[in-house]
DNA sequence: TACAGACAGTTAGCCTTCTAATAATTTGAG
DNA sequence: CTCAAATTATTAGAAGGCTAACTGTCTGTA
């Protein structure tokens, strides 16, 4: 007899992304922040050679323009990013890192390293690299 | 030389969670509720008659006691269930579906399952089965 | 058995996301 | 070359999550 319903895949992704999103945010918390604006300021300082914009950020996040909007205006008015104009496009805004949040990068490395360990720590080496093939044809195909 | 910051197993698990949100928010859009609605309205339909409580659905779902207050206030007021307090116990609320929402549940389980098949429609029996293992394992010890 | 602490639920206020509408600028097709 | 359409960013307002503080009820221990 089939269960009546039954999506553990679904189920399961849910739950594990709630709990990870929890755990991340949790170890950065001490630092002022939410596990997303570290991702996100992570992001910027890696790629501020490049003129990247707010679009370039929704795109990589996932979220709306507005949201990276109300994001970068917090972040901003805290003093750990700036937007500057670029010469070439008076539509765009090209974002950059403040020495304030440069020095936050090294913390939020660590901590997102020890929650991607408390992931994996309970897999083989084997699990480890069918899981992340997996995920990563899951994620194409989505 | 090893990349300064590397947390794919964290990252594919967040892009995953948001994808197959709007995935399967949009699914049950015209159902005119949301996808985490439309999962407790079929959790209380499967369990009301072991008498469930509103802390039972925080457990359940991962979230706070004031957020199921906040979902079943709504759900409330639109009709799609009601609260009894039980007379063994006056703290409690004992939840049940009401017909308006009862007549959903199949689409809900459509609509789920659909999303369901398009997570795991590119891996192969054997694939299926090992991620199934590998994210109950990742969830037990989270 | 009385009462301190635990437990269930609610409220207020904050934060982050969303959609829809809007403004300003750039692009490209005719 | 021009102007309609596309692009980028912003605002306002709604929705849903959170924490902290609170009310009311129950429970267990001294």
């Amino acid at each position: 007899m089939k269960p009546r319903k039954d999506t553990p895949y679904l189920d399961l992704f849910q739950i594990i992304g709630l709990k990870l999103k929890k755990r991340a945010d949790e170890s950065i918390k001490e630092l002022g922040l939410n596990a997303q604006q570290g991702k996100i300021i992570d992001y910027i300082y890696e790629n501020q050679d490049k003129n990247i914009i707010q679009r370039d950020l929704a795109d990589r996040f996932h979220v709306r323009g507005a949201s990276i909007t109300n994001m970068l205006q917090g972040l901003e008015k805290r003093g750990f990013i700036e937007r500057k104009i670029p010469a070439n496009n008076e539509r765009q805004k090209n974002i950059y890192v403040l020495p304030k949040a440069v020095e936050l990068i090294e913390d939020f490395h660590d901590s997102f390293q020890s929650v991607e360990d408390e992931i994996v720590q309970a897999l083989t080496a084997e699990e480890k690299q069918t899981l992340k093939e997996i995920l990563m044809k899951i994620n194409e195909r989505l």
